[in-house]
DNA sequence: ATCTTGACAGACG
DNA sequence: TCGTCTGCCAAGA
């Protein structure tokens, strides 16, 4: 189990990494995950590192919600909506759609 | 060393 | 249901 003592970063990085093609996660269930339920924020601030990596399935987190509060920090040329759209996922209006049905919780997939 | 900022979440009125 | 406040913890100024 991951440690969040030293590098908070890494291990989003690792978490999000995992996230499987067409499914999704929220910040708060990564923060939980690493230990720290009450440092979603911790996990935005992870993934902005990562933002300037073309490749990081960063729009696989989202907000609780399913919102996607993070779309603008995305290019405009590659919104996170339609990252997301092309992995089968239903978003409308920055919205999750079936959110139940994408979910992927690590706590439940990584143990 | 202190203050502000943040891609959040939960609690309250 | 909705708007606002608070807790959280790591960077940058």
């Amino acid at each position: 189990m991951p440690n969040t003592n030293d590098n908070f970063f890494k291990m989003v990085c690792q978490v999000v990494e995992k996230i499987p093609k067409g499914r999704f996660t929220t910040y708060g269930m990564i923060a939980t995950y690493l230990g720290a339920p009450r440092s979603a924020r911790m996990v935005g601030w992870a993934l902005n590192k990562t933002k300037h990596i073309d490749s990081f399935p960063a729009h696989r987190v989202v907000n609780k919600q399913g919102l996607l509060t993070g779309h603008n920090h995305f290019g405009q040329n590659n919104p996170m909506e339609e990252r997301l759209m092309a992995e089968d996922i239903p978003v409308k209006n920055l919205k999750i759609q079936n959110f139940e049905k994408y979910i992927w919780d690590p706590l439940v997939e990584l143990g």
